[in-house]
DNA sequence: ACAATAAACAAACGACTGTTTACATCGGCG
DNA sequence: CGCCGATGTAAACAGTCGTTTGTTTATTGT
């Protein structure tokens, strides 16, 4: 880090002060035409769109900023005023997308607390999975790009992105295991551990959708279907969940 | 690609003509010992072995060749000439690796149709997982780089990774599919597939060992515990196999 | 209208990228 | 001895990296 003298807090102070800023004469004029034209995103929100996208194709070190920047029609310096740094722009980016996600999974795990006393196996699964699979898919844009990059991220050792990553999910993973433990009673806390670890690794690796299993199937199982993969995730972890635990 | 003029296949040729090298003189020498002293690995070798450890922490793009060499003790230029180029010497990284791999799956997969007429689910996924974790493991060297390797680029859509991937383990890989299909009667072959790529998933997740799970359990999960990973994923895979196919 | 602030911009910073070049060194062979 | 091909090496190639700079253009509050 080249810090030359007292003068750095400026790009850092101005990030947090970003508002969802133009909304004047244009909007007045965009307002008028009753077809639902394009919003014209911020450069803000163009720079967030794409760099999600090439992230997730690329992963964080395969994509430059030049490269974001020149897709988004945007200046290169432009990310470094809205976001600080390159990994600031993956803390923006997660800080957009995480929140919804984990917050649908507590308000689905709840949900299903009330709805039975001692909570169903599969609902509980259903509730930890469809989020993540489903929430920010977007075929307008790059599609599941945010389900994409979680999924690459998840496999990094990377301490970045890696204290990211915790920071979004660990609360709300936690709370699973607890209402898991809860459904499985006589089911040892570290075995229900050890097959949550096992769950996230078909979960990640479905999201991630490499292609690899639509090759060896000539595209007969395409993890990309969310509402089919789901259907035979649930009950395949749902039966591991259950069987015996190890001596 | 700069291409002045009409010498470059010098690079390509060398490449292909290295082979194991020294293995005179030194070789008789090195036999006369008794004790297994540290062979003194070559260039190529130290090449190869640190390039594992660091392409396996930081991903492909993550590594530069500078920190390779650098660390290998070695010249720059080196890898150039022992591999061609970067991607050349992931792709001999997996020359090495992966055929052990495949071979000693199939071997155990054989065993296991000798011993029974209608094979046993769990000697199957055995087969399968244990060599993956397992097999060039070298505590003396960084430990389970390449097995970390593997996992990270199975979730890249690289595609220049996927080739190297596909060509090392998609013929074991279908031949796994069959013998999981005629183990399980009754079971569609769709089926199987779905919960192949499941599989995959676990493993992969396990392989990778990014941490998430000791984070969330205190430690108490540790995927690189390789005997005690496989003595809970075997049963979790297996009772997730056999239970009802979806309609 | 004025000053204050936010946003966008071109240009440059030094460090690093993978690859290539030209040259040095070595052991073995005729 | 000279010559060989294999190996090793320092230096440079042409770019790209993330970040910072100083400045200009819009929009805001008063």
């Amino acid at each position: 880090m080249r810090n030359t003298s007292a003068l750095k807090k400026t790009a850092a102070v101005k990030v947090a002060s970003v508002k969802a800023a133009s909304s004047k004469a244009v909007s007045a004029k965009r307002r008028s035409r009753t077809v639902p034209v394009q919003p014209a995103l911020s450069v803000r929100e163009r720079i967030l769109e794409v760099a999600e996208r090439m992230f997730a194709e690329h992963g964080m070190s395969g994509v430059g900023l030049r490269a974001i920047t020149t897709e988004a029609n945007v200046n290169l310096a432009s990310i470094a005023y809205h976001f600080g740094s390159k990994d600031g722009l993956l803390e923006a980016l997660f800080a957009q997308r995480a929140a919804p996600i984990a917050q649908e999974r507590l308000r689905l795990l709840a949900e299903c607390n009330a709805a039975n006393a001692k909570p169903q196996l599969e609902q509980i699964l259903d509730a930890f999975l469809r989020p993540a699979l489903t929430l920010g898919v977007q075929p307008q844009f790059g599609g599941p790009a945010f389900v994409k990059l979680r999924a690459r991220l998840a496999t990094e050792p990377e301490t970045t992105t890696r204290k990211i990553l915790s920071k979004a999910f660990d609360q709300s993973s936690r709370q699973f295991i607890d209402a898991l433990v809860k459904a499985l009673p006589n089911m040892p806390r570290a075995e229900v551990e050890w097959r949550f670890h096992f769950m996230l690794g078909t979960m990640f690796y479905t999201m991630a959708n490499s292609g690899r299993i639509q090759a060896l199937t000539n595209g007969r199982v395409d993890p990309g279907d969310v509402k089919r993969a789901l259907r035979h995730m649930i009950p395949f972890l749902a039966a591991g969940f259950r069987s015996e635990p190890v001596a």
